[in-house]
DNA sequence: GTTCTCATGTAATAGGTTACATGATTAC
DNA sequence: GTAATCATGTAACCTATTACATGAGAAC
């Protein structure tokens, strides 16, 4: 089985869930589109991993609700236990980000600026999910390994609007620097760039 | 074409590389195997995007360099001012921490133990690249784009590292909790519970 | 009236990894 | 002698995304 096989388990160890859930519960842990998650869940219930009990609703369409067998509790277990992968980041805004300095600086401002609002937005959702489970659930076991997930990614996050701002600050720094290329000597323009490194306090 | 398309003529935007070159350098970017590049390559020369010069060599097998062509910066000009896809992150560690609570405390532990050895060690082999960037080229604008992603990538190791050691706080907590379940009630517990996320200034 | 949520599934395609293939040089 | 670095390529396979398909109720 696949990884993505493993973080259902996780979350159907948690508590039962139709596939349909099992969508928005995965976004933290290993996001996935529905059309990978069902036939998954098709084939995981022919290897007795999980069992599902057929639903009826009125007015919403009928659902499966999984659970973990005890079986697939086994096989989450060893896979725990065995040697994790390193992680793997797919990020386009870093791509842009290596290159944008040869093209236009305004272009690359407008870039981080935006990196930053999307990063507040995100901040201030897992903010109101961080509250939610600390007033509702107060961190039970059960719900543990959620909340330190969701205080993970604020922490991380953060720490990526400090370097966005950081780095607009440089940018500024060098755009003084390209002024005064004209006046200062090439020697006093390489020292100035270094001493803009112990700029990482910020 | 594809992310690691773009991710490769922006690194031919920098300098000429060889396939085999290319895939060090996008570990930092956009990370893929030899096996994925050298054909995107050929293909990407068809299209004008790139060219090559074939080097012969002694002692080492003979390499093809690459360069960007004005075909290839102007299609990566457009993919850069097109809106930017959201980060991908795939680690299987955060898997494990979710379901973790539920079987050993020992073994999640162990985890976040070889996590934070694993962080450690990336990060001391990014200071040391770090150091060689500012000493060596003086961050001229065409070493911008590493020099700002490999000091990205520090902070957020570093903040990993301090949520880590944040929840194997948590978890020393709970063992006392635990052990005075007998005695407090499940009032108090909770209590006690919520005020453990006043820890996150640790 | 158009978009959002609920709810499940399949088919086609794109993206990415592992394995197969070769081979000299250098360092421990 | 065994592993690592340099260097390029293909084939088979697995993983993931997009698109196709259906449909009712609620909200704006």
């Amino acid at each position: 089985m696949n990884t993505l096989g493993y973080a259902i388990l996780s979350v159907l160890g948690r508590k039962p869930c139709s596939g349909y859930q099992l969508a928005t519960h995965l976004e933290v842990l290993w996001p996935a589109k529905h059309s990978q998650i069902y036939p998954l869940l098709t084939k995981m219930e022919q290897n007795g991993l999980v069992v599902f009990e057929h639903v009826e609703q009125t007015g919403k369409p009928d659902k499966k609700i999984f659970s973990i067998t005890e079986k697939g509790e086994e096989s989450l277990g060893t896979w725990i236990t065995g040697k994790t992968a390193d992680p793997i980041l797919r990020d386009e805004f870093l791509i842009k980000m290596y290159s944008m300095w040869m093209t236009d600086e305004n272009q690359a401002k407008e870039l981080i600026h935006d990196r930053i609002a999307k990063l507040e937005h995100k901040v201030a959702l897992r903010d109101q999910k961080i509250a939610k489970v600390e007033t509702e659930y107060s961190i039970s076991s059960k719900h543990f390994g959620r909340y330190v997930l969701l205080n993970r990614s604020n922490l991380l996050d953060k720490e990526e609007i400090s370097w966005c701002h950081w780095v607009l600050k440089i940018m500024e720094n060098t755009n003084i620097i390209h002024f005064l290329l004209g006046i200062i000597s090439a020697g006093t323009f390489n020292k100035i760039m270094q001493s803009i490194s112990f700029f990482n306090e910020f």
